[in-house]
RNA sequence: GGAGGGGUACCCAAGCGGUCAACGGGGGCAGACUGUAAAUCUGCUGGCUAUGCCUUCGUAGGUUCGAAUCCUACCCCCUCCA
């Protein structure tokens, strides 16, 4: 395939700087890029999330700029590492996995980074293929290529250290493994996160005793969560899953708030940054934050649903949230009754639409509660058996109801 | 092994015999407004067969008319010393 067309290194080089939070070191980047050759560009998964969230795309946008400039992206699966379980910012170890639940894992991977990488041009590679040779004698070589002094340069052992928290020694394997990975791949590239940063250089450090040129560590920012405040996390509830239904990709991103979304533009978007700026500016002169956001969310949907279901699903945000109509789909059920009448309350816990019947009683006392379409304040309302009624609490929430005499 | 500190609702954190279903903050939910599920403001934030009843403050007992608050035992966590 052979470096892609015009680009020259020194533009190439602008469009692989875009939102990286660190590069080091730029010169030698510029030096590669100027060779003229397909470089070996690593970017290490941990086995135990198969669940790409948009926090992680990011990532891969780079990936497949790289990839779109002609470059060698090895998607590179750390099952061996998983064993370790990355010390990065924890504390609590991780439970080791399976043989199975690998191979699980990294086929979900599989389906879900070619949403984004072309697989015909990306390699995956598992770190267990080269680790599980490597016996003893080679662990402890390699062992000896870093200090003690070093690895407590890094923050969180560091911190843990003075702080007389217990580091246990296969923790410092982490790092050395990872850069391992770098010296057999041959990596010219490593990609990854902030929080990576101490473990990328490692692999400089481990390639250059080995002989090769140290491979260029470009780290990319963490993407903040939906509430904009925390890093864009499944724990958290604060993420935007990029196998969701187009529905509800669309209303996670409407959701951000108008600040949240360019950096949002910034590290999820394709656009060129000359068009965001363009975007910036027309804010600036008054025009409304949220048709911007619909771009947003257009443009991820479609990256992941087709353009087809993106503007599917900004038609139904549309109708639904600023028309106030109601979805298009609505749960139907029916709910039995015994003594011939049921309190609203009771039927609104117990058709999902409020946890507890105290909770919807609170509900219905603030007025978040329609009864077809006509708001309902009356806690003791009672309604007789056959009864059939759309019912609303908040502006998401709705079902038809049916109240069946039961005997 | 020794000394001390602590375990309170989704999270953090007050309370230290009654006025405690438990201050405050965060989060969440709702209402108003709007330009969107943004921002802002306001309210709510144990459960139930519901104008009353039931359960909750690490666990199990005890004292008391009455305990999250006092006593006893146990479990767990943290800090300092060895």
């Amino acid at each position: 395939m052979g470096v892609a067309s015009s680009k020259d290194g020194g533009s190439q080089l602008v469009e692989l700087l875009r939102g990286a939070a660190e590069v080091l070191r730029e010169d030698e980047l510029k030096d590669r890029l100027a060779a003229g050759r397909p470089l070996v560009v690593k970017a290490g998964f941990d086995p135990t999330a198969p669940d790409l969230h948009l926090g992680h795309t990011v990532l891969i946008n780079k990936m497949r700029q790289f990839q779109a400039l002609g470059h060698e992206v090895v998607f590179l699966i750390g099952d061996f590492t998983g064993m370790i379980g990355d010390p990065s910012g924890r504390n609590a170890t991780r439970p080791p996995l399976t043989p199975e639940e690998v191979a699980t894992n990294a086929a979900t991977y599989q389906e879900q980074i070619f949403r984004i990488l072309d697989p015909d041009r990306t390699r995956i590679e598992f770190n267990s293929r080269w680790m599980n040779k490597l016996d003893a004698a080679g662990v402890v070589r390699l062992a000896g290529q870093h200090t003690v002094a070093r690895m407590l340069e890094r923050d969180d052992f560091r911190k843990r250290y003075a702080e007389g928290r217990p580091i246990a020694i296969h923790e410092f394997l982490y790092p050395l493994v990872q850069g391992y990975d770098s010296v057999v791949l041959r990596a010219d590239v490593e990609l990854g996160g902030t929080d990576q940063k101490f473990n990328l250089l490692v692999g400089r450090q481990l390639q250059q005793s080995a002989g090769q040129p140290p491979q260029v560590v470009l780290t990319m920012p963490l993407l903040e969560g939906l509430d904009g405040v925390n890093k864009m996390s499944k724990s958290l509830g604060n993420y935007v899953g990029i196998t969701e239904p187009p529905a509800e990709m669309f209303g996670k991103l409407m959701s951000v708030s108008d600040e949240l979304m360019w950096r949002y533009f910034e590290l999820l978007s394709a656009r060129p940054l000359a068009e965001i700026t363009a975007l910036r500016d027309a804010v600036a002169a008054g025009r409304n934050p949220r048709d911007v956001k619909f771009e947003l969310a257009l443009e991820m949907v479609s990256r992941f649903h087709g353009s087809a279901a993106a503007a599917a699903a900004q038609d139904a945000f549309v109708r639904r949230f600023r028309d106030g109509a109601l979805p298009d789909e609505i749960p139907e059920c029916e709910i039995g009754v015994s003594s011939g009448q049921l309190g609203l309350a009771q039927l609104l816990r117990d058709a999902g639409l409020a946890s507890s019947s105290s909770e919807a009683q609170r509900l219905i006392r603030q007025g978040a509660v329609k009864v077809d379409g006509t708001r309902v304040q009356d806690p003791a309302l009672q309604l007789a058996a056959g009864t059939r009624a759309t019912f609303q609490v908040g502006r998401r929430r709705f079902a038809r109801v049916t109240l069946v005499e039961k005997k």
